[in-house]
DNA sequence: TATATTCGCCTACGAACGTAGGCAATGAGG
DNA sequence: CCTCATTGCCTACGTTCGTAGGCGAATATA
């Protein structure tokens, strides 16, 4: 799938994903009133930042009507794991033990996300045999 | 404690710190020699890198003889940290065990990194009670 | 029909980054 | 004493980012 330079994304602009991801297609406007409950900023602001991402290839645009519609390019999930990669490699040296320990150190978890969590790694370990 | 507003580290910035976490107090000419086996730049590039550095408060400096002598002004590890929180937060919507899944996704786990890991969990589940 | 709203597009601007050139001082070697 | 390499400091330049203003077209509304 050779995927093609992940120009990475900041966190600005990964917010505005998030909101694609979680609401499929979406308009200007309704980004910007998504947006507006944690990031108030002017229509060109947004119009701007769609723009970019449109260049950059992680939003697709469709004409509709006199309107534009947007979505996302470029599934959450690979997303996600390339921005993990990167923080894995460039901070962690690549070990996910330590990132993980980071990762605990910071927040206590939840019996239930522990939980969760030992059954991902079990899971992996049976996989990989 | 009161982090002060961590102003996030580039990539760059973030390999030229690790230099320092690693080896403890440099000099231009050092870092830029450490640096020069994965990243080539000029001596006023990293002149300037490390200047900016002082500026935001991760690299202190000390006059030694004519030159310069810099060392990390942060812990590493409370670095890390925030690092990780920041992903949570932005990528992951606090999510930790969204976070490990992105990670096991992209890497297959060693059975020792795993039981690593498995531990880190326990430990931090026992602390909690 | 006249006016107000919505939208796309072009342009701009300050800050931060990565990159680096050039100059002055200082110290080492001949 | 003169020359050369090292180092600090100031300045600069192209790019990306976040921010947004303004113009013109289309659409809705009075």
């Amino acid at each position: 799938m050779a995927r093609k330079a992940e120009s990475k994304l900041t966190p600005a602009q990964l917010e505005i994903m998030n909101l694609f991801w979680e609401h499929g297609e979406l308009r200007v406007a309704q980004v910007r009133r998504l947006l507006s409950d944690r990031r108030r900023m002017a229509r060109n602001t947004v119009q701007t930042m769609l723009t970019r991402l449109v260049d950059k290839g992680w939003l697709q645009s469709r004409a509709e009507g006199n309107a534009f519609c947007f979505r996302a390019a470029r599934a959450r999930k690979s997303t996600l794991r390339g921005i993990v990669g990167q923080v894995l490699d460039t901070a962690f040296a690549g070990s996910a033990s330590g990132l993980i320990m980071a990762l605990l150190e910071d927040r206590r978890l939840s019996s239930d996300e522990a939980q969760r969590i030992r059954r991902l790694i079990d899971r992996g370990q049976e996989e990989k045999k």
